[in-house]
DNA sequence: ACGCTAACTGAACAACCGTTCAATATCAAA
DNA sequence: TTTGATATTGAACGGTTGTTCAGTTAGCGT
């Protein structure tokens, strides 16, 4: 064997992601170079074409491993065996503080997906509607159990992702109110929403 | 006097605007260049700036004039003497109907702010505050008329506005359900998520 | 028909884009 | 110390970017 595999690729690699993800979150995909990128992780432009084969590549990666951690989180802690309002606690509380923790890659993962190509775009787009349902299902067992009053679970679920994920927008440390009070907050309101 | 000031420049003007917009909301900003945009108009990209100083003052225009229209708007129809539960109803029905009519700019405006300078940015954000304000003093008097159980207006109006915007992500013409199905059925979670 | 000006063209500017690649530096294994 | 793959450089590729401007066209008022 020659030089140990990734001797430096162990750290360029993921630097390059975490400074691509700054970067894209904070000026947008298409206003950021790759020079850019290359120049915050200390490298020559050249140099991330041995992590990437091209720019979108470099999105596409970051939008899909966010989306498969987000289901996997999820289905993690997801209470399998409780009843429906257990169930809406668990994920309200679960989607405001995982989308809090990663708030640049949420934030692309809503701005940058015309950005991808037609079928990683499509492949983004399953992955939401897995999680999305993940929620419907909730609603239905609740609507199915008569503790929840929902006039329409897809609306219903679309309503409740919008109003969760919009908490990212405006929330900021240090704040009048800490991630639980806003939580707790929410999961009120979300639960007056369903009628129960 | 010379040539009727404007002869072309009041159909050219517009056009430009249009196009600019549809390009924008379809590509980003970033990714939309003044010579397509003179493409789609049908003109040179050096005519472009008669009509306007740069290409971000093209956004700004329309985010502007978005604001200006959705704050007018608003104020107009908005039953100032009613009580708080009849200017909710009529808030979220407005808000959901202005949005679908115009979502390509509305898209816009959530999408490409980080593309203005901080003081147009400034600009468009304090009449997104002055429209939300409209919101939160209905909650307040929804409040001190005891019909409305909210733990925190503040949290409770951008909750309310992101459930609301988020109708434009999914909302498709012709779909399952019409825009005042959706609307009735968003007026009912509302209506609940505030206790009334 | 003429003059004037608004409207527009087309070329040019320097800067930057994503991507490729031959050359080179680095360093573990032999 | 030599070997040889890994990791990286730096220059180059053709093309595009926003913007400017001298020159051309078009049409109204006289």
């Amino acid at each position: 064997m020659a030089r140990k595999t990734g001797s430096h690729s162990e750290i360029t690699g993921p630097k390059i992601r975490a400074e691509a993800q700054r970067l894209f979150a904070r000026h947008g995909f298409a206003a950021v170079s790759m020079r850019q990128i290359a120049a915050a992780v200390g490298v020559q432009a050249g140099a991330l074409y041995l992590y990437t084969s091209d720019k979108e590549a470099l999105l596409f990666d970051l939008l899909k491993s966010h989306m498969d951690d987000l289901i996997a989180a999820w289905r993690a802690e997801a209470p399998e065996g409780a009843d429906a309002l257990a169930r809406l606690e668990r994920f309200v509380r679960f989607h405001i503080r995982f989308n809090l923790e990663r708030a640049e890659v949420v934030f692309l993962s809503y701005m940058e997906l015309r950005n991808l190509s037609e079928e990683n775009f499509a492949k983004i787009e399953g992955l939401r509607k897995t999680y999305e349902t993940e929620l419907e299902e909730i609603l239905k067992a609740g609507q199915a159990e008569a503790v929840f009053l929902i006039p329409d679970t897809k609306l219903a679920t679309m309503a409740i992702i919008a109003m969760l994920t919009g908490v990212n927008t405006w929330f900021r440390e240090g704040g009048r109110l800490s991630r639980a009070m806003v939580a707790d907050i929410y999961w009120d309101m979300v639960r007056k929403a369903v009628g129960a």
